[in-house]
DNA sequence: GCGACAG
DNA sequence: ATCTTGTCGC
């Protein structure tokens, strides 16, 4: 698939958030409620600034994957609470252009709107790509939320400066939650709905699985 | 002012 | 993210 490229890469951190804050005014909080073709990304680091990017496109009604690709490259930049997409942009849009079909979601591992200034990595792919896209997190990172009750399905608001910015979900019953929030082109409904419809038997998302497992163990 | 802070 | 042993549970 074709995928946007519009910077001068930053470097420094006024130059990322100068950035963020430039295209964040292009992300869209509402779109599709159904995908036929659902992407999980991953990257995995090998020490130093080496890592693997990873995309698993899975039938979005059966779960079975149906194409995956890999791309090899360097973290790009410094590892900075909020700028952490930068660090992964290059070789995930590398992945994702190498992929031979179009997804009509994007799951990435991470956070989206829930973000400092609300435009995490999902937010970025969503708008590079102008595909829908949604966030999971594995651990809180901006806002407070409640403890959701034990059941799957059982959510929670993340509530950030007034505003509901995410929610953190029970994937399954007494296990510990996740993170959702969207990225581009999806309501939190929607985002919630399918973070709970993807995950079948874990805690996360088959398509972040499939990225993560491919990512440590590249074919 | 200080600490905390997605992966 | 990654460095690691043991332990619990299916």
């Amino acid at each position: 698939m074709h995928v946007e490229r519009l910077h001068p890469w930053p470097t420094g951190v006024a130059e990322a958030e100068a950035i963020q804050d430039r295209l964040r005014v292009h992300v869209e909080l509402t779109g599709p409620t159904t995908f036929t073709l659902v992407a999980g990304l991953d990257v995995h680091y090998h020490g130093d600034d080496s890592l693997t990017a990873a995309v698993v496109v899975l039938d979005g009604d059966t779960l079975a994957p149906v194409e995956q690709v890999v791309a090899h490259g360097r973290a790009a930049f410094p590892y900075v609470p909020g700028l952490f997409a930068f660090r992964e942009l290059p070789a995930l849009v590398e992945a994702l252009e190498r992929l031979a079909v179009t997804p009509d979601l994007l799951v990435c591992d991470g956070y989206g709107l829930a973000h400092p200034r609300g435009f995490g990595l999902a937010c970025h792919l969503g708008v590079l790509t102008g595909l829908p896209a949604m966030g999971v997190g594995k651990t809180p990172f901006i806002g407070t939320h409640e403890t959701p009750g034990p059941e799957r399905g059982a959510w929670t608001p993340i509530v950030h400066e007034g505003a509901t910015i995410g929610r953190a979900l029970r994937t399954q019953r007494g296990v510990k939650p996740v993170y959702v929030s969207q990225g581009h082109r999806i309501s939190l409904d929607t985002a919630t709905d399918q973070a709970l419809r993807l995950t079948s038997r874990y805690r996360l998302p088959d398509p972040i699985r499939h990225a993560d497992h491919l990512a440590r163990h590249p074919s």
